[in-house]
RNA sequence: GGGGUUGUCGUCUAGCUUGGUAUGAUGCCAGCCUCGGGCGCUGGAGGUCGUCGGUUCAAAUCCGACCAGCCCCA
C-alpha cells in the first residue's frame, strides 16, 4: 500500500519516467496550466539560490556588476543582428497588443537579451575608460519550445544567468570567454559534482551571432549528453550593428569585443539525472539546501527528551555551519521520513532515539552509498563535516568513472553508429571540419558534435564523414 | 516537423466496448493509538468526469474541435 508514495520505477528500466517523478515527487517543480511552463517550488528554488550565490559570488569577485533588463524587446532591436535573429526567431513569443489595441510595433519576449543590452552598451561607452564593462543579470528566458518537453531541461522559460561584457580588443574578449567558462567549470565540477567535457561549438552549433562559441558538456546517466554552460566570443557581430564605438588612447575610434555566457536551471536537472537512485535525489551537499536532516525517534514518553536532543544536535550542526535541520513532524512516523528524506536527496542523516540518548550516540546514515554507522555525541559535528565531504568527493568520482566509461571512440560511421546504439555517451571521432560531415553524420545518426575538446587525445585518424586525412578531434553524441 | 498515447475528488485509479446522476486506494480533517524503514482503528469533508460544442429524453461514456501531459521517430 505504500508503494506509490516514492518513486515508482526503476532508473535503469525507464529513466524518462523516473526522471519526472523525481522532479515532480521531490516537489522541486510542478507544471504549470500553460504548456511547456514549470512552476519551480520552494526546495527546487532553494537549490537555484544556493547555485546562485555560488555563482554570484565568483562573478563579484571578477569584476562583474549585477543589473535588470526588461522583458519585451522591440521588434527592430531584434532584427539588427540578421544571423542572430534568424536562429531565434521560430522560438520567440511575441507581443502585439495592449488590452484592446495593437501596438504600433511588435515587441518579442525576451529569448536572450544580447540585443537590448547592447542598444544600451551604445549609450554607456564612449570612450577605452568606459571599458571593460562586464554586466551580468539573472531573469528568465523565454523560447518556445511546442515539443519534446522535460521539466528543468527544456521549457519554454527558464532561470538562467546571462552575461554581457564588453571590452577594448580581441584579446581581453578572449581572456574573458575563458575566465567564464573556468568559473562554470569549477562551479559544475566542485559544487555540483558534475564532471565535465571543456572546448568548443562547432559552427554549426555555436551560439547564433557568435564569431565562437565555447562550453561544457555533461553525460547523463541514459547516454545522452547535456549542455551544461556556454561562453560566447562575440566579436564585433553585435558592436557593428548596435554601433557600440569608443575613442581609443590614440584618439581611433574603434567598435568594442564583446562576450555573452549563460547558465540556467537545466544544471539541475543534470544532477537529478546524473546523481539520482532508485528512491529519488541524491543531493551534492555542497548545494544541499538541507545538508544534514536530523530524525527524532520517540514514543509518546519519549517525545519531549528525544526531540530535545534532536533540537541540540541541530544546534550544534548549525554552530560549524552546517544547514541542519529537526524532522519534528508527529504526523509522520520516522519510516515514513526516512523515504521521504531520501527521496529529497538530502546527503546525511541522524537518527537519534531514546537507546541512543541513553549510549551516548547517534546513528549516520549516507545518502550516496547508504552506509551507517553509530558515533558519539561529541563526534557528530566532526564526523559530519568529514562524512560531507566524503560524500561530495565520492558522488564527483563516481559520475567521472560513469563519463569516462561511456567516452568512447569510433572510426567509421557504421562503427559511431553501433557505439551509439549500443552505449550512447560521448564518441570521440577525427573530423576534417566540413559542414557536410557533421550533417552527413547527423542524417545518419542523429548525433551531433557535442565539443571540440580543448586538449584532444590526439587519436587522429581520416574523417569520419569523408575520410579525408587532415582532420581534428571531436565528440560526438545524441543530446537532450 | 511526422506518428502514437493519455486526461475521472489534492494524487493514483474503476467505470467507457453496450449512454441512465462515479468505484476504490492514498492524501486531507477530527478523535484514539504511537513511531528503530512509508503503523493501526473509528468517523468526516472533498468530483464543473481537461475545455467548448454536437448527437440524445438522458453523455464520464458516442462524435468534433481545442487545451494539457507523456512516448517514439526526424
Amino acid at each position: 500500500m505504500t508503494k506509490e508514495i516514492g518513486i515508482t520505477v526503476k532508473k535503469s528500466n525507464d529513466f524518462s519516467d523516473w526522471y519526472t517523478q523525481c522532479v515532480l515527487k521531490s516537489s522541486i517543480a510542478d507544471y504549470s496550466p500553460s504548456k511547456g511552463f514549470i512552476i519551480l517550488r520552494p526546495y527546487g528554488y532553494a537549490i537555484w539560490e544556493i547555485i546562485r550565490e555560488l555563482l554570484d559570488d565568483e562573478l563579484r569577485k571578477t569584476g562583474h556588476k549585477n543589473g535588470f533588463l526588461p522583458v519585451l524587446i522591440p521588434e527592430s532591436l531584434l532584427t539588427k543582428e540578421k544571423d542572430h535573429f534568424d536562429g531565434f526567431m521560430p522560438e520567440v513569443f511575441w507581443v502585439t497588443k495592449s488590452g484592446d489595441s495593437d501596438l504600433g510595433e511588435k515587441l518579442a519576449v525576451r529569448p536572450t537579451s544580447e540585443t537590448i543590452a547592447y542598444s544600451m552598451f551604445s549609450k554607456w561607452i564612449s570612450s577605452y575608460r568606459d571599458l571593460p564593462l562586464k554586466m551580468n543579470f539573472w531573469n528568465s528566458a523565454l523560447r518556445a519550445e511546442i515539443k519534446s518537453t522535460k521539466p528543468l531541461i527544456r521549457n519554454s522559460e527558464f532561470l538562467w544567468q546571462e552575461g554581457h561584457t564588453a571590452h577594448k580588443d580581441e584579446n581581453e574578449a578572449d581572456e574573458e570567454v575563458r575566465v567564464i567558462l573556468d568559473i562554470y567549470k569549477n562551479l559544475i565540477e566542485q559544487f555540483l559534482a558534475l564532471p565535465t567535457l571543456s572546448g568548443f561549438k562547432t559552427d554549426k552549433e555555436k551560439f547564433v551571432g557568435a564569431k565562437y562559441t565555447t562550453c561544457l558538456e555533461s553525460l547523463m546517466a541514459d547516454g545522452k549528453a547535456l549542455q551544461m554552460a556556454t561562453s560566447h566570443h562575440l566579436g564585433q557581430n553585435f558592436s557593428r550593428p548596435f554601433e557600440i564605438k569608443f575613442l581609443n588612447k590614440d584618439t581611433v575610434e574603434q567598435f568594442v569585443w564583446q562576450t555573452s555566457w549563460g547558465i540556467s536551471w537545466r544544471v539541475i536537472g543534470a544532477i537529478i539525472m546524473v546523481h539520482g537512485d532508485d528512491k529519488g535525489l541524491i543531493l551534492p551537499p555542497k548545494i544541499s539546501p538541507t545538508q544534514v536532516i536530523i530524525v527524532p525517534i520517540y514514543k509518546d514518553d519519549s517525545k519531549a527528551v528525544v526531540k530535545q536532543k534532536a533540537y541540540e544536535l541541530e544546534q550544534k550542526l548549525k554552530e560549524s555551519k552546517i544547514r541542519a535541520q529537526v524532522d519534528d513532524r508527529d504526523a509522520y512516523t520516522s519510516g515514513w521520513k526516512f523515504n521521504d528524506w531520501e527521496m529529497k536527496g538530502v546527503p546525511l542523516r541522524v537518527n537519534v532515539g531514546l537507546r541512543d540518548i541513553k549510549e551516548n550516540k547517534v546513528e549516520l546514515i549516507r545518502r550516496d552509498t547508504k552506509e551507517r554507522f553509530y558515533v558519539t555525541e561529541k563526534e557528530l559535528v566532526n564526523q559530519s563535516l568529514s562524512t560531507l565531504e566524503k560524500i561530495q568527493s565520492n558522488m564527483f568520482d563516481r559520475a567521472k568513472i560513469h563519463l569516462q566509461e561511456n567516452t568512447r571512440s569510433a572510426t567509421t560511421l557504421e562503427e559511431l553508429l553501433s557505439v551509439l546504439d549500443t552505449f550512447g555517451g560521448f564518441v570521440a571521432c577525427s573530423w576534417c571540419g566540413k559542414r557536410e560531415c557533421e550533417d552527413l553524420v547527423k542524417e545518419k545518426t542523429t548525433a551531433d558534435i557535442r565539443i571540440v575538446p580543448f586538449n584532444p587525445k590526439n587519436n587522429i585518424s581520416s574523417c569520419i564523414g569523408c575520410g579525408k586525412q587532415e582532420t581534428i578531434e571531436v565528440y560526438f553524441g545524441r543530446a537532450y
